[in-house]
DNA sequence: CTCCTGACGTCCC
DNA sequence: CGGGACGCCAGGA
């Protein structure tokens, strides 16, 4: 058994997120190893979330802030602005621009489109 | 210890 | 093209 949990490793690579640049739960999950483990890279990051966590760079697939019901999206919304990454009119950002590709890795598997 | 929920994603119909 | 259901991992009750 793995000593980190995937949660862990979400984390690590969430981390790893350089400012300006946005990546997505499938991205990030995908990253982690399980691409449909999306669900457990909200999970991680809500729990492990810490100050050094920028969750806030973390989106869902549309490239936008969740919906969600128990947090604040407008946090998001502001540490990216503050960061140089602007929304669209679409209440989202481009991900083609700030979408964040993991180069350091050397074995991951392709997120992007072709 | 068991069941359910949760910052999501992708497949199927 | 749109809506519904399932799948993943982990934490909380």
């Amino acid at each position: 058994m793995p000593t980190k949990t995937f949660a862990d490793r979400v984390i690590e690579w969430v981390e790893q997120i350089p400012a300006g640049k946005v990546a997505t739960y499938g991205q990030i999950a995908t990253l982690a190893g399980n691409p449909k483990a999306s669900r457990a890279v909200a999970s991680a990051l809500r729990n492990r979330g810490t100050e050094q966590t920028p969750w806030h760079r973390v989106l869902n697939a549309k490239g936008q802030v969740s919906p969600g019901k128990s947090h604040r999206p407008a946090i998001q919304i502001s540490l990216l602005t503050s960061e140089g990454v602007h929304f669209n009119k679409t209440g989202g950002l481009d991900l083609e621009v700030y979408r964040w590709e993991p180069a350091e890795t050397g074995s991951i598997a392709r997120v992007g489109k072709d």
